[in-house]
RNA sequence: GCUCUUGUAGCUCAGGGGUAGAGCACUUCCUUGGUAAGGAAGAGGUCACGGGUUCAAAUCCCGUCAAGAGCUCCA
């Protein structure tokens, strides 16, 4: 996540660990603000930092730089870097480069007539002890506290790639400026291949791919953010859950089903409303209280008021499953002989996102969480997590998802957003992470990420454009058993608090596919794939054997299609190489007289041909074992 | 939610003040073939929606809705 510099300030001591890389961009931010300022100079500079796949440089300007603009800008850097100028380390005290500032000479060719007014603030933010330093290069001087390359001549192969809104200092209350986003690398060679990535990326977008194999739908007349899944993707979730249900199976957890609403009331003791009403669909007035209320004439305002004290009743699209499965555990009364008790279900939730936040499958508005909460004593929560966590790990490892990072999310010790007492938190804290220290994966222990109500384990995947997403998760949790006064009677005879794990290793369906569709780029591994074989028969001739094969296939359980078009093979196959099927079965007149079929692999192309039944036998085993 | 960009056929897109165009997909016919595109014909669109300007709007302006990028957010 490129975290706005001003934010997250660096020491000068990380500063001076830059990258070459990063100081090879940091300069060419450098090189992109003296031709913003050469093009425009009213431009206001505020922070160019260096960023993950290249660098941006802030700027306020009354011109709305547009894409069109890019060319301009390239080619005035193009004389900058032409220029070879020297980037030149001058240190002043903080009274020169206020005074500077003060002129306009900052972030400058000139003086001006205004200030430099970001510099000025981002000068109050230097710590006292620490050195101010001006970087010059030819007559743009610029506060900075470097690193840089030893001339603009070498910053030779960059380009300009985006330009997007951001806050300053990430604020939303802060003016928005424009951020101006390029790319560096040492020579052309590695900038072309950044490029070409960039488009294979594109390629492997979810929301491409998902309209070409007819994967999945968002219609604009059922919402924003509400996903429809097609047949194929159907087809995808539900081996999916087929195959996480066996091991929930095997690892003892009971499935439910529970309703998609609940009432207001339980969301009041679970937390959930009013606290959170502005991430949840608004909620359901009862059809009784609609009625006497709109006959007083009550205004839209006044409803929600009365739905938030409680003076009226009403109903909510469930955020969370949580409260649900917490109501049928406290349906019967536990001994401690009976916990854990692991209830799954595959949920779906609804929530409020922003709806500039929403994309794709990977941020929506109502998903399926593959859930599970699990009621344990103080004394199982490791060993359940243990088990929690290797599901993750065999779900993520079935699907050859080996590039993820551990997450240990913890609370913000500044934060007060947190409920349940600290003791609890310690505890919990403490038992996520020696549960991830025997993962065999380096984990990072993140203060902020927690849920409000417990520390997680969260792993987190990239998509194409390098976003992070948090998909599988593990979740202790002292606080909801205490709101809704959970209890179980333990060998002394006495009631007792069990503590709660809510876990889903997939996270939500919706997420998990669309990151998975990136990942295969479409190409599933068979078990997984919507049309497993389709039999491509030469002609007409030979339909019958063809259909032959098919029924033998559907036998066996396999998702098969003949195409029985009026087009050459060649077409045929291009088709289905471009649905991805797995396998292509080819019959012709040498495959009806051997009755056998030739075999023909997406990705291995041509592998001879087989008996029908060796070829069902083998497929089915390929199937069964989920290979990949 | 904010800023910018975008919205034309099922898909990918061209065009652009004088009432619509390509390729693919679709339908029908011809072709009966050997590992990534055989041929022909046909059908398909209130140019996202609602206002405004104009003799005339898909085209210009405003608003709404939606999508994309980034920011903010993400129990």
């Amino acid at each position: 996540m490129p975290e706005s510099p001003e934010s997250q300030r660096k020491t000068l001591e990380e500063r001076h660990q830059m990258s070459d890389l990063e100081r090879l961009r940091h300069s060419t931010a450098h090189v992109l603000a003296t031709a913003i300022c050469r093009i425009w100079p009213d431009a206001q500079f505020a922070a160019g930092p260096p960023v993950e796949n290249g660098f941006y440089y802030d700027v306020d300007l009354e011109h709305r730089i547009t894409p069109d603009d890019f060319e301009k800008i390239e080619a005035e850097m193009k004389k900058v870097v032409k220029e070879n100028q020297p980037f030149e380390k001058m240190i002043v005290s903080r009274e020169e480069a206020l005074g500077m500032a003060k002129k306009g000479r900052l972030a400058a060719e000139t003086e001006r007539g205004v200030p430099s007014q970001y510099k000025i603030d981002l000068l109050e933010d230097i710590p006292e002890d620490e050195e101010i330093s001006i970087f010059k290069n030819g007559e743009f001087w610029d506060l900075c506290a470097g690193p840089h390359v030893a001339r603009t001549g070498n910053c030779k192969a960059y380009k300009v790639m985006s330009v997007a809104s951001a806050f300053y200092k990430g604020d939303a209350a802060n003016p928005q400026l424009q951020r101006v986003y390029g790319t560096a690398f040492k020579n052309k060679t590695l900038l072309t291949e950044h490029l070409e990535r960039l488009e294979e990326a594109k390629q492997r977008d979810h929301r491409k791919i998902g309209k070409d194999l007819d994967l999945f739908h968002i219609d604009e007349s059922v919402g924003q953010g509400l996903v429809l899944w097609k047949p194929n993707g159907s087809v995808i979730r539900q081996e999916l859950q087929d195959f996480i249900s066996e091991h929930l199976e095997r690892q003892g957890y009971s499935q439910v089903f529970t309703p998609h609403i609940g009432k207001l009331d339980l969301y009041r003791t679970s937390g959930h409303f009013p606290y959170y009403a502005d991430s949840q669909f608004p909620p359901l007035a009862e059809r009784e209280a609609m009625k006497i209320l709109s006959e007083e004439g009550c205004s839209c305002g006044e409803l929600s008021n009365k739905l938030e004290t409680g003076e009226v009743a009403g109903f909510l699209l469930k955020p969370m499953n949580c409260p649900h499965h917490i109501k049928i555990f406290q349906s019967n009364h536990h001994s401690y002989r009976d916990l854990p008790v692991r209830l799954a279900e595959f949920g779906t939730v609804y929530r409020w996102e922003q709806s500039g936040e929403l994309g794709g499958m990977t941020r929506v508005r109502g998903f399926t969480q593959d859930d599970a909460h699990l009621f344990c004593t103080e004394e199982q929560v490791k060993d359940e997590i243990l088990g929690c966590l290797e599901l993750v790990k065999i779900v993520l490892g079935t699907l050859g998802m080996e590039d993820y990072r551990v997450r240990v999310g913890l609370r913000d010790p500044d934060s007060t957003k947190y409920v349940g007492n600290p003791e609890n938190w310690d505890h919990a804290e403490n038992a996520l992470r020696e549960a991830a220290s025997t993962l065999g994966t380096e984990f990072s222990e993140e203060p902020g990420e927690a849920a409000f109500y417990g520390p997680k384990i969260d792993f987190v995947v990239k998509d194409v454009i390098g976003r992070e997403w948090q998909l599988g998760t593990v979740q202790v949790d002292y606080n909801l058993p205490e709101r809704f006064g959970l209890e179980y009677i333990g060998p002394d005879n006495k009631p007792h608090r069990p503590v709660m794990i809510h876990r889903a290793p997939f996270g939500s369906m919706e997420r998990f596919v669309g990151v998975l569709i990136e990942h295969f780029a479409g190409k599933f591994p068979t078990w997984l794939s919507p049309e497993q074989v389709r039999i491509l028969p030469i002609s007409e001739k030979f339909e019958t054997p063809a259909q032959e094969a098919y029924e033998r296939l559907r036998k066996a359980g396999v998702r098969v299609t003949v195409d029985t078009t009026a087009e050459k093979v060649g077409a045929k196959i291009r088709l289905a190489q471009l649905a991805r099927i797995p396998y292509m079965l080819i019959i012709g007149a040498k495959e009806q007289e051997l009755n056998q079929v030739s075999v023909r692999h997406r990705d291995r192309g041509d592998e001879g041909s087989v008996g029908v039944e060796e070829f069902v036998e083998k497929l089915t085993a390929e199937i069964r074992s989920r290979s990949l």
